[in-house]
DNA sequence: AGGAGTTTGTGAACGTGAGAACAAAATGGG
DNA sequence: CCCATTTTGTTCTCACGTTCACAAACTCCT
């Protein structure tokens, strides 16, 4: 006998499956904003540019939510991924580092309609403290521990360069902080228990780069070679 | 018996190595900038944040450019993978939507040290037309096509809103960029060949949400449970 | 009511990736 | 010159992720 409760602690949902969640939740959320009800897990699978067997594979370790013949509730799925995600809450974010991308975030309206709060900008240098961006003032870097206890912050984001990164990280894992959105092009260190993820623009480009170098060579030699015939 | 030419066809990149080079190649540039000239598998899989193993199995995949009992020289590593991934040679990019993040964008100068050049920003606003963001003057939209054949452009960026971006991906694809960088949080479909890749700052944190609400869930159980004990 | 038609949820097959372990190849000391 | 030591390159095994294929479950029409 499986007990069902919600709080099941052995129900454990894959990493490639937690990382498409998200994906599936703006999908839906364009097409409850269409106006339409239900969809199959075909229309959603299209909507999310994901093949429809993976999409039924994911959803099925959320719960069985659908119904068969009929397909899926939009906004009742909708509510469920947000649920397990745990988005139907406000997270409160720190942003450390507000130059040109640390404006840009602090700017980025995404936040606040995903279930994201910034409640502080942080940088070091006194040129930009005090400054008002998006309509916050930027404090000093050394204001993270109060901020952070005075609004339970968990998730940290760093946009400095990359040399400061690592003892930003530091920082913020020595106040409390246990998961860090990083932006710099550094590897940083945390331990155990901490979650690191990165989003690097170069990385990207250059991933783009070797593929599109493999296309450039690949016609080279198919023009090479079948020239001729 | 194996040919081993330098352009053998036959050797593919698995991707998730692929993700990897980037990786190792800004980890040896930094090595090389603290004048280390060799390193061992294990102090470069220290710096780039992987298992050693691993690393080694990655390098593996380029050819055998080690040496047993000794390890890798910095620079003629550091250039294997830089012509792997081509960025030996310059790939001109375009930057399509000049707002918050297109901004950022232009102003980052990780670009050019990285192999990119950025030859033109555009957008569709005459507002933002013509301003001059980071020295380079921002033109019209229209103007792709005559850009990306004057500069042989492959790489463009999107970094206009959601609903654009479809759009903005299928005009850059009729006038034959194969490679997209997409910043817009919306699933942009495009014909075999062509390569999208996608930064999604609101998927990123979403994911670190939904392990902190994991951390919590743990925690919590763990102290109704625990607490007896 | 019953059967035809849909669509979900999942078991099983397949492919890719990670890591341990070790043989092969190089160095350096005696 | 030979052997101990170091470190790479590769093989093997296991885990994870994707896709197929189909039974189960539901709706709707007659
Ligand atoms: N600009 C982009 O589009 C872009 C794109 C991808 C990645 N990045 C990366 O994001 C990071 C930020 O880029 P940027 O262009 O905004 O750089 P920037 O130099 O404009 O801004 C960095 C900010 O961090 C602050 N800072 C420096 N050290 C600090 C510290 N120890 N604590 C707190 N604040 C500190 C600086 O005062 C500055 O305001 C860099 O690592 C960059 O490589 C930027
Ligand atoms: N600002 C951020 O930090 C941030 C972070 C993550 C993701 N994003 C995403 O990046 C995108 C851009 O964000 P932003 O904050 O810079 O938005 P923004 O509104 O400031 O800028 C968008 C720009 O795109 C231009 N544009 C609109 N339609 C266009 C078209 N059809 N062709 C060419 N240009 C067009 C607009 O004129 C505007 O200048 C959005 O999709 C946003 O969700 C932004």
């Amino acid at each position: 006998m499986t007990t069902r409760s919600s709080t099941d602690a052995a129900r454990v949902i894959p990493e490639a499956t937690v990382a498409r969640l998200p994906v599936y939740l703006r999908a839906l959320t364009a097409l409850a904003d269409s106006g339409i009800r239900t969809c199959s897990s075909e229309d959603l699978a299209t909507a999310a540019g994901v093949n429809s067997a993976k999409l039924r594979k994911d959803l099925s370790y959320l719960g069985s939510y659908g119904t068969r013949g009929v397909g899926y509730d939009v906004d009742y799925l909708r509510y469920q991924i947000a649920r397990e995600i745990g988005v139907t809450q406000d997270w409160p974010v720190v942003i450390v580092g507000i130059g040109n991308l640390g404006h840009a975030l602090a700017n980025y309206s995404g936040f606040r309609s995903r279930g994201f709060r910034v409640v502080a900008l942080l940088d070091a240098a006194e040129s930009v403290v005090g400054q008002s961006v998006a309509g916050v003032v930027v404090r000093p870097f050394d204001h993270l521990e109060e901020i952070v206890r005075e609004h339970d912050v968990a998730i940290g984001v760093i946009a400095t360069p990359a040399v400061a990164a690592q003892d930003v990280a530091d920082r913020m894992v020595a106040i409390g902080i246990t998961s860090i959105l990083n932006f710099a092009p550094a590897v940083v260190a945390v331990p155990e228990g901490v979650d690191v993820r990165k989003v690097d623009l170069s990385i990207e480009l250059q991933i783009l780069a070797y593929h599109e170098q493999r296309k450039a060579n690949g016609a080279e030699a198919a023009a090479t070679d079948g020239g001729a015939a």
